[in-house]
DNA sequence: CAGGATCCGTTCAGATACTG
DNA sequence: CAGTATCTGAACGGATCCTG
């Protein structure tokens, strides 16, 4: 297939560059925070233990789905305990690790910036909209 | 229609929660970050300054489409500068702005956070992995 | 109570083609 | 060079039903 060696360089470059994200370390963990419900978990056990239905009602948005799916990911990842009381109805028990522990104190500087600076993105955009209100 | 209470109900709790979540200053900086190549372009604007095509080139993977569409949000933001020179093929830089710059800080915070602690991720990762390929 | 499994709409992102 | 516009497959996330 001659006629394709174009497509096929710009795949392997792709394919090349996929490989180093997928190593790099940084990317990883912003794939990571990025994933919607993480962050707020996480910083909802960094205040205290929580059953599954007491982060359910903390959260208040998420499905179940994604809570549970997020809390397996997080308990892969070391991030988070889960410890399970075989009770008559079993009662499972969500902690957060020391490392875990650790990456909340990043996201809190997150937050930090955002509650310092966003305001002025906020100004930004309403600078940006209007200045291309005129022109559609 | 009274057989949609329950259902009306939920879509009210969900649509005050996604309003609470739109305001939420941390959870838009974190919208905006994982937004794949945000922080790439970010940092390599942080480095220099930059035309499309050098960013373009730098960056890599990512499609024009992309490049363009997170370079648009991140002018919105007010995080990035765009300077056109009206020569014969126009040119176009872009530089990173001092609000810009302070959030770059604050991702070589997660930079550093994921250099030095991805690796006992990735150890625990391995670990449930391990305990669970006996369970399938 | 704490999920697993499934279906399904929306959104995202890449490829492609065209423009000033 | 620096984009814009359109189409489409894949992924995400929610709703629903079911189980130990």
């Amino acid at each position: 297939m001659a006629t394709m060696t174009a497509a096929q360089r710009r795949a392997e470059a792709k394919a090349e560059y996929d490989t180093y994200l997928s190593t790099c370390k940084s990317r990883r963990l912003l794939d990571r925070l990025s994933d919607k419900w993480v962050t707020l978990v996480l910083c909802a056990l960094a205040e205290d233990d929580m059953r599954y239905s007491e982060l359910a009602r903390k959260i208040a948005g998420v499905s179940q789905k994604m809570l549970t799916q997020t809390l397996r990911t997080l308990e892969r990842d070391g991030l988070v305990i889960r410890r399970v009381t075989p009770s008559v109805p079993v009662q499972v028990e969500y902690a957060i690790t020391q490392l875990g522990q650790s990456l909340v104190e990043v996201v809190y500087e997150l937050k930090r910036w955002a509650e310092g600076h966003m305001d002025d993105v906020e100004t930004a955009q309403g600078r940006y909209d209007r200045r291309n209100a005129s022109r559609g």
